[in-house]
DNA sequence: TTCTATCATTGAACAGTGTTCGCCAGCAAG
DNA sequence: CTTGCTGGCGAACACTGTTCAATGATAGAA
């Protein structure tokens, strides 16, 4: 496109633009890391998790396959950079004992707002332990928080493990849903909702009263509704390990 | 091996016996989905997840991959097959207000033995939503718990979430540790424990105080410490729901 | 018993995948 | 201008899931 092959109409350079010209081929932007990074983000949007192949990812770039690998040491590590730059300035506030809760909160919604960016990035998030010296200083964040706002150390260090779970669990089942939707023929999320809908009212009622009576409730809500409410159900059960006392919520 | 080819030494069967052979070879158990589904968790367990392919499974049971192809649509429906086998016989008791906490962590815990039970199956587990008709009597049974117990509506909508993509992500994450373990040379847990906690002792102490003074906590106790605690902490603060003097805990 | 029709099973093929390796063109240094 | 070098290239390997024409053995009919 923006650089046509010679012979389909387009006239060969004149010679005397030969030395210019010569600088302008080699001058096409090297390969890093970051550019394959960035053509794999594209390859990911467009074709989605399955099809994010490292052939695809070299043709996003105009490249051959086998160039990808000098500067990176496979498919892997290419996930584990896109999983890494994702969360890249992402940074927690010093604690404050005060609104401990809604810092934590914050830390959660702006974890899901990130994974929502990219298509089946969730998938990806999953398979990754955040254990990477770039991804740490978020953990330690987190635990500073819980431990200055009175939490023990116990439930400190769970609690991590239930938020991140429940972030990546959750954002994944959006992803799902979405994909879903994707293959359906139903074009907008309302649509689909009406079509899921539908399948839980035509539930036989003796079988499955809850679910037919909460169809509504599992499905009419919209998903951040969902995730406001699941977040306040996590930090209700933490907050009630603090000890009387220690740290009270007054304000 | 066991049915070595004509030729390289081993006799032809006598004539006289043809008739009984010919039972013998056509009398191989037919192929079912049932066997296929077996075939594949044996395949499962010994290779993982990854070397779960169509044609592992195929050779399993001694068979042409095509052959798989009559019985089962495609990869897709092994796994999910393999899914719902998983949870197949898992049933919830009928509702009892007085210790619906009791029935859930025990969901939950039965939940988390039978993703144990089969290596990396949490990888699978994931990619399935849970709504196939075998599975939808769960989601029933627990809705029925929590509306019994209690909880509004739209909380009972939101702990099923809670729930399953905790029970899910984090048997998960044992797994991918587990994995890991595998690859590096640790033999025990306890070996694997030990690297782990010392990569965390060996943090800078000033960049990464919370981390070192729980590396303890984070890795010490047992998983399933941790798993009951984490329970804990997401049914305090469900029960945290329930409108005061409405089917109290009393007992 | 002999023939036939049926259907489960097969082998080969196709279009993909991640990864490796030998080669070659173009650049910087001498 | 020549030399050395290295980044990118093409081709290949060993896989993957899936399809399809052909085949083999079986059960039933004559």
């Amino acid at each position: 496109m923006s650089d046509p092959a010679p012979g389909d109409g387009a006239v060969p350079p004149p010679p005397w633009e030969r030395s210019p010209r010569r600088r302008a081929s080699p001058a096409r932007v090297p390969l890093t890391r970051e550019r394959i990074v960035e053509a794999a983000y594209v390859v990911l949007d467009r074709e989605g998790y399955d099809g994010l192949s490292m052939r695809q990812v070299a043709a996003e770039l105009g490249v051959a396959v086998s160039g990808l690998y000098a500067h990176v040491a496979g498919k892997d590590e290419v996930l584990r950079l896109m999983y890494e730059r994702l969360f890249e300035g992402h940074e927690l506030p010093p604690p404050d004992p005060a609104n401990w809760q809604e810092q934590v909160k914050d830390f959660a919604r702006e974890g899901r707002r990130r994974l929502l960016l990219h298509r089946d990035m969730a998938k990806i998030s999953m398979t990754h332990v955040p254990f990477t010296p770039e991804l740490l200083v978020h953990v330690e964040s987190l635990l500073a928080i819980f431990r200055v706002a009175g939490l023990p150390d116990t439930v400190a260090a769970a609690a991590g493990d239930v938020l991140s779970t429940f972030m990546d669990g959750f954002v994944h089942e959006e992803s799902m849903w979405d994909e879903r939707r994707r293959d359906s023929k139903a074009e907008t999320w309302e649509e689909m909702r009406a079509t899921i809908k539908g399948y839980f009212d035509a539930l036989p009622h003796e079988r499955f009263p809850n679910i037919v009576a909460l169809s509504g409730k599992l499905f009419d809500e919209s998903n951040d509704a969902r995730f406001e409410l699941a977040l306040d159900i996590i930090l209700r059960g933490l907050a009630s390990y603090i000890p009387p006392g220690d740290a009270p919520p007054s304000r």
